[in-house]
DNA sequence: CGCCAGCTTGACCGAGATCAAATGGTGTGG
DNA sequence: CCACACCATTTGATCTCGGTCAAGCTGGCG
């Protein structure tokens, strides 16, 4: 069935549903986008910092981190994405990429080019208005992410990260106790905004606390809550127009 | 002329053409939005953190600063708004406001009920558009906001502030060497991801090697090439796509 | 078996935080 | 026009979290 198919877009669909209603037109539209899966090995940066990009990038399988970069090639995690993110979206009405993309493990990625997406928007505007709510989401994550790097504690801030993807790993509804995390320590710390030997002391700390133990490819959480209350963590900016009450169309016609 | 009628949309208008492309018939349409005008007193709150809205904000004059909070009520600001700018314009799609706002000084808001820009958007895709399109570059700046608390030291995250809001202030097109900025040293921190205690000596140091003064009310950059190369702020970021043979419009008919 | 990347640990350092006090500007009331 | 109050700025002294440097350790893989 499609649902199982590797190159369909029908996680994305299920995605948008879960903010935005859409009609079986719209979704059949959606669902006919011509992509081209690509694999990616892992550790490849497949998008440069600043480069114009012609596609945007949905994640069938595998996780992809978005970064910027300082002068002397430090780097700094602004986002992970997870299977069903459709990444660069923001791109359709602004090509010049915000930052890098690398692979954190293999990844099947499908290219939907932007002429098609474009063509869409323009024929659907409720489309357009699902893809927007979307980016939103990601603006609302990365606003979160700038309080979590700029005033808090370095246990915090990873227990925040690990807080954020069990919820969203979790399909935004179900809270996650274990999940796969193909994250190295080093890139932990790009994500957090310090140095790997501190991440390395700062899990060691959360781990004999019992509150989750991270490895190389897995998280496992002990105590979802003592981990939200060091992390502190409010799931409220990732699922509060989840419902499906306040799932929102601006066009009439519902 | 409407031009400098404090309750006129046009600066807004302006602002939106930067980037896109709209038809005469847009633009009036813009215009003719309902505005209700607020006068707020400076350091007021008047937005809160998760707080439902129902009206978009243009600021007519003065400035604007959304921040986050942690659980003992330190402030994080992920981003200054000024005159032009439609701040929570991504609320129209997501009405859950991400962070608080609060004013730097007296400032003049044009609330824009949510319902009349629904409206416009349906009627109007292009319009759409280049709204989406706006809320993009909030979140590149926001995502290069990521970086510079995340992985700068403090002359440098406060030198790149100074670079941005010379830009920004400066129409994305001139440099402002000089210009208003009624932030204390206090805000400055919550910005940078700092305490008021260090932005005081950060300053100093720029003072005592040339590069910027900042008063209360004022920042006068001495040498910008300089400033740039501590801020590390390169402005692809902020004005990448403002010229006129980049601006886009994804409906036909250009 | 031996290599290599990532993880772990130790010792030391330093940027920036914290605490505390003095200074300076501005608006208000006498 | 001065005195005072109130706030932001400035400066000093001390502390600490996290950075830096460096050395093992571990485990997967050719």
């Amino acid at each position: 069935m499609s649902r199982s198919d590797p190159t369909n877009l029908q996680p994305f669909v299920d995605r948008l549903l879960a903010r935005s209603v859409l009609t079986p037109d719209e979704i059949q539209a959606i669902l006919a986008l011509p992509v081209h899966p690509v694999e990616v090995r892992g550790q490849t940066d497949f998008v440069q910092v600043n480069e114009k990009t012609s596609c945007a990038c949905f994640i069938a399988s595998g996780m992809v981190a978005r970064f910027g970069e300082t002068r002397d090639g430090q780097r700094q995690i602004t986002a992970f994405h997870i299977p069903g993110d459709m990444v660069d979206l923001n791109s359709v009405v602004r090509p010049i990429a915000v930052g890098g993309l690398t692979t954190l493990c293999n990844t099947t990625i499908l290219e939907v080019p932007h002429t098609a997406i474009r063509a869409l928007a323009v024929r659907y505007p409720a489309v357009a208005e699902a893809f927007w709510r979307d980016t939103m989401l990601d603006a609302a994550i990365l606003m979160q992410w700038v309080v979590n790097v700029g005033k808090q504690r370095a246990k915090t801030r990873l227990a925040h990260i690990f807080c954020e993807m069990a919820i969203r790993l979790g399909g935004d509804r179900q809270i996650l106790q274990e999940y796969d995390f193909p994250v190295s320590q080093e890139r932990l710390a790009e994500a957090a905004g310090m140095t790997g030997v501190h991440v390395n002391r700062s899990l060691k700390a959360l781990r004999e606390e019992g509150l989750v133990t991270v490895k190389r490819y897995s998280v496992k959480i002990h105590d979802w809550q003592r981990l939200a209350q060091t992390g502190e963590f409010e799931a409220d900016y990732l699922v509060a127009d989840t419902g499906t009450d306040r799932r929102a169309r601006l066009l009439a016609g519902d």
